[in-house]
DNA sequence: GCAGAATATGCCTCAACGAGCATATGCCTG
DNA sequence: CAGGCATATGCTCGTTGAGGCATATTCTGC
């Protein structure tokens, strides 16, 4: 599944989003979300074969833990579009400028 | 529809690509995309509605061109990943500069 | 080796999405 | 105002993906 097929599901970027702050097994994704456990392993499924995240065997338990890597795809796609921003950012400080130097 | 399940979509990444660089009615689309009318048609309405573009009409003709605003959600929802990889790079550096020090 | 905890997988159902095709709508020209 | 061009919409169908539930798997401690 594609990075930005992988992302468009809301729990997997909360799921993303609770592992990039520190390592979790299963249930505490489990308990966080309030998702059935089923739910949770398929979606990290999802996410270990997109490349996301990485697992750890601890006794029972299986350790999560994230892999930003394959982002860096979604972000380079996104990288013209966050230049324009930035062009029209400058296009409303230009403006701002102006309004200065000619106050009406 | 969400912004992350609109830009989930191959062709509509496509067609913003080719909006991005300038304004261009749907049959321009069309035969760069080689993809039919009806669909273009359906995914420009998707991005209407999503706000991720504007038409306007000339003649019998409707010019799209790219609203770029509703990706900010998508780049803000990938900032703290982005600053990951700066963080990785920065370790990267720093065993670079101790394998400098420490020639084995 | 067995009971139980933690996680993964299989099967089923349902809803959503995308493509194809036919058709409607709007606008311009002769 | 008729005919044609450009675009939008409606309908149908096939596919895919997500969740629920039951069950399989793997590990641990006794």
């Amino acid at each position: 599944m594609a990075p930005f097929e992988v992302i468009a599901e809301p729990t997997r970027r909360q799921m993303l989003d609770l592992l990039r702050v520190r390592e979790r097994p299963v249930g505490e994704l489990v308990d966080v979300l309030t998702i059935s456990q089923p739910t949770a392993s398929k979606h990290l499924r999802v996410l270990r074969d997109a490349g996301m995240v990485e697992s750890r065997i601890e006794a029972q338990r299986r350790i999560y833990r994230i892999c930003p890597g394959p982002l860096r795809e979604i972000d380079a796609w996104l990288a013209p579009y966050r230049r324009m921003w930035s062009e029209r950012l400058d296009d409303l400080e230009r403006h701002l400028e102006t309004m200065q130097d000619l106050p009406e």
